[in-house]
DNA sequence: CAAAATAGTGCTCTTTATTGCTCTATTTAT
DNA sequence: ATAAATAGAGCAATAAAGAGCACTATTTTG
């Protein structure tokens, strides 16, 4: 999953919560500043700001061998 | 997935692959004092050191919907 | 057990992420 | 079309990540 497709996720997450990035950044704890760095592609957030963003979302981070078959 | 899980799965992938963390810091590009930190827990990585050590180690980030049943 | 290899840590410098403030651009609603 | 709300961006300060080096601790191997 590339970092764009991770971004997309979080938007449109939050789009359906129908969640401002204001009220994100205050529920998450990050800055607001540090949010839209984030959503406009900007950024590199680290492991912590990504999970505190995706945890008031409702995703979850993981990490997993990559499937190798390629579809599906 | 917590901090010490991801850790866990990026360990046991390189211990599967009996890569060394300075091989696996060479072929990532990432920092051997990084990844050094990263696997004992000290760490805060950004999304990009993550995501070069698991590019090498054939692992994925992704960000889903958390499963709210909770089993399986 | 001893030697070699691998992993973890203190010190330190450089780079960059985080953050707030302010302003501009874009989108949404009336 | 305007106003209001929301999103994006410049500037700047602070905190923290990335990194190398040298040393110690632990694990593995002969």
């Amino acid at each position: 999953m590339h970092f764009e497709e991770l971004i997309k996720i979080v938007k449109e997450r939050r789009d359906n919560l129908q969640v401002t990035q204001e009220y994100l950044a205050q529920l998450s704890g990050v800055g607001l500043r540090t949010l839209k760095q984030f959503e406009s592609g900007k950024g590199n957030p680290t492991l912590q700001t990504v999970q505190k963003i995706a945890d008031v979302l409702g995703l979850e981070v993981s990490l997993k061998l990559k499937d190798v078959t390629r579809n599906q």
